[in-house]
DNA sequence: AATTAAATTTCGCCT
DNA sequence: AGGCGAAGTTTAATT
């Protein structure tokens, strides 16, 4: 629910109910307060101000102090971020606990974990801005055009790949790992897919051969690979023809194309379609 | 320089000159005016509030609307946050280019790029808090170990350098400034060590020469000097032979596991602990 | 500029 | 809980 606070309600106030606090230029009590309550009461956080950071754990990193935007999030995860750059310089993935404390006017936040044993641990001497709020989020997020969305593309159609093709499993358990799309073509040879939704590299071909031999080994029948992907590069077109492989283009957006029909039509108007 | 604000600067009000702005519950219209002045003046920007996200590009995605956290970085990266999760919900990478426009009473933030074309859109049409800030960070990040870390790791395992090394001092002082780590090796000679975290460049060899000469001119004895760095580009390495010195690799990595077994075992004698 | 490899990768799925 | 593979991966190093 939104809510549209009054002219005042959240200057230096701290409060338990309010769903958006605001302080600007706290001092560092104010500040530990409002920190204090938004981590008990699983709020997200965020604090605005000078800082310094450490972390040890997988690895180890020292931040020299400087402004940055900390966020602590309501599934305790933690992000520090630099005024720059796409990625956090120092974070916390969700499921840590949260310690916090002053020490000579510098507030400390520290996130632990276990499994990998790990903390950061940011400190705080200057708070520009501290804010706690309850962000009501059940909004629904799609990807389109994911390799699962190309693989779930053919299942519905498998002529995308080539005509009469035959199904047979999918993510199909062989030595080294899954196949993608397994079947069978209509001169009764099995085919083994690979899948990529961006241009093949040569990693997926030597994946591809990976599961052919794989399968070569345990029957005695002729087996097909085929890379499917919007485009391939040549040399990697070479490597592919060279180990015996094939390589089908698919487009993947076609294929969220395909998956938006069959979820907003019924059954059967998408095979009237996929018929024609 | 920190900014300490007055009670009302900042309420409400648009500024050119604050290094920090904050809007609590503004109309759309006040939002638009500091959001599109925060982008022209190359500053973070921060809106909270009620919106949804379309994302065409690489792939495609469709965000439907709930209460987020959408940063815009100096660098033009752009990070819409929810309540849970360490990877923000949809993205822009540095360097893209933002349109603002409002329509029918909704908020549209707009970052494209070029190469790969893609293009975020973040519509608000509640905005619970804008704020537009100047982070001054200059701040180093040093992941692994720092310089003194390494030193640190050398003065607990001398046998990195080299075997039977004999630490005498650290931090010691000659003439043109500190030697980081001073010795005697097996044969009795004198070694003066220079470490550099990440590739030696020419000046961390000029830096030692001028230790080693210094040094030489005081004893009349034979002294050794080494590069410590996780490595060396050929050039430098090759004026290092000329000036009669040495090169011994060394790993951060190597340094912060080293620092990292010494500090789970309960060591009173080692340094001070500096937990900050 | 393109390619490869690493990341405190994270995340999801499956045994 | 552990293992493997994908990601709108991003980012740094290398050719």
């Amino acid at each position: 629910m939104y809510y549209k606070p009054s002219k005042n309600y959240w200057r230096n106030a701290v409060s338990v109910s309010k769903p958006l606090i605001v302080l600007v230029g706290p001092d560092i009590t104010e500040a530990e307060k409002t920190v204090r309550e938004a981590i008990s009461q699983r709020k997200t956080l965020l604090v605005i101000g000078n800082c310094w950071v450490r972390y040890q754990g997988r690895a180890r990193s020292k931040l020299e102090p400087g402004e940055r935007i900390l966020i602590i999030k309501e599934d305790g995860s933690l992000l520090v971020h630099r005024s720059v750059g796409y990625e956090p310089v120092n974070w916390q993935p969700p499921g840590c606990v949260f310690h916090v404390q002053v020490k000579n006017s510098v507030l400390e936040i520290r996130g632990v974990r276990r499994k990998p044993a790990e903390s950061v641990k940011v400190f705080f001497d200057r708070i520009h801005m501290v804010s706690a709020l309850s962000l009501v989020d059940s909004g629904e997020f799609a990807l389109y055009a994911s390799e699962e969305d190309m693989q779930k593309a053919i299942l519905l159609k498998p002529s995308l790949l080539e005509e009469d093709f035959k199904l047979i499993s999918y993510e199909k358990k062989v030595e080294p790992g899954f196949v993608d799309v397994y079947g069978e073509d209509k001169n009764g040879k099995l085919v083994v897919v690979e899948i990529k939704r961006k241009t093949a590299g040569k990693e997926a071909v030597l994946q591809l051969v990976k599961y052919v031999e794989a399968i070569k080994s345990k029957v005695n029948r002729e087996v097909r690979g085929i890379l499917v992907a919007p485009n391939i590069a040549k040399d990697v077109q070479r490597l592919l023809v060279t180990l015996g492989l094939e390589f089908k283009a698919l487009d993947p957006k076609k294929c969220a194309e395909i998956l938006r029909k069959s979820e907003t039509r019924n059954l059967e108007t998408f095979f009237t379609e996929k018929n024609q």
